[in-house]
DNA sequence: GTATTTGCAAATACTTTGCGGTGTG
DNA sequence: CACACCGCAAAGTATTTGCAAATAC
């Protein structure tokens, strides 16, 4: 069984949760497809192994795979809800203009000092940041430009 | 006239937009309001000064606006879709329990080396930081925590 | 005058939920 | 063998759209 497969059984069952082959192909397929997957995309992948899956079953699976820290959900303005596995910690690149969006994979480190919210007594427990722009493709579909 | 209005004014007409009461009071609203409101919350203050006032225009407003740069689109998780006119640069915390949203006011700036985003020939316009947490009314509720 | 915009209502798109049967623990 | 979970379908919620009347230019 693989690690990742250990790793939400364990989640589950801490949590009283049962383990389904349901979950299971959920996370496999979201965490396989190194993509952001729109809810649909990932019923598409999952129906190819359970043909009788529903909606309603994907997004309940995605909701406790977000409960267990394990799927993140991803909105970036007026592009549809994407989903990821959260396997590392990286940010994203947003197309206005097509909706695609990039991984950044080197780290962007706030320094400590940037992080004070001075006046809020608020836990921040993560960060992340989104850069919005024109990606190449749409870059090259534009009035002459090299 | 308001400044604001002025500004809005001009980049209706240099788009070929047409001048509206409707697209001015949406604007003043949201501008007037320092939150971050839903459509719906947008749809009842522009209620009391035009009562016969529709989602559609609502929207179809809100679309404009985006395009002229004079309001922007907020979509945090599973949180609702807010919009807020862009006046200042700032960022945000986002309470994971219950989707408030605080505007940090002092600029966080990400060094100018941490902003190469090597190996994408894309064009980053802007970038949003989203700090994610627990509010203060919400840790007050507490129930337990590891 | 005419092309854009509005109000209204119906349609759409995405997500959630109720329910009876199924499978896990 | 009890209770959580599934598949199915229907409902819910947020947003978009078609169209005739109103309005900006």
């Amino acid at each position: 069984m693989g690690k990742r497969a250990d790793e939400l059984n364990q989640r589950l069952k801490r949590r009283g949760f049962r383990i389904t082959r349901q979950r299971e192909i959920v996370l496999q397929e979201l965490s396989r497809s190194n993509q952001h997957l729109r809810a649909d995309e990932l019923y598409e992948l999952v129906k190819k192994r359970l043909p009788h899956v529903s909606f309603g079953t994907i997004y309940r699976s995605l909701k406790i795979l977000q409960e267990l820290g394990m799927a993140r959900e991803l909105n970036f303005g007026r592009c549809f809800s994407r989903f990821e596995a959260t396997e590392s910690d990286h940010q994203h690149f947003i197309c206005t203009r097509c909706c695609a969006i990039i991984d950044i994979d080197q780290p962007v480190v706030l320094h400590p000092i940037e992080m004070k919210i001075a006046g809020h007594e608020v836990k921040v427990e993560r960060y992340q940041i989104e850069f919005y722009g024109i990606c190449q493709e749409c870059q090259g579909s534009n009035i002459s430009e090299q």
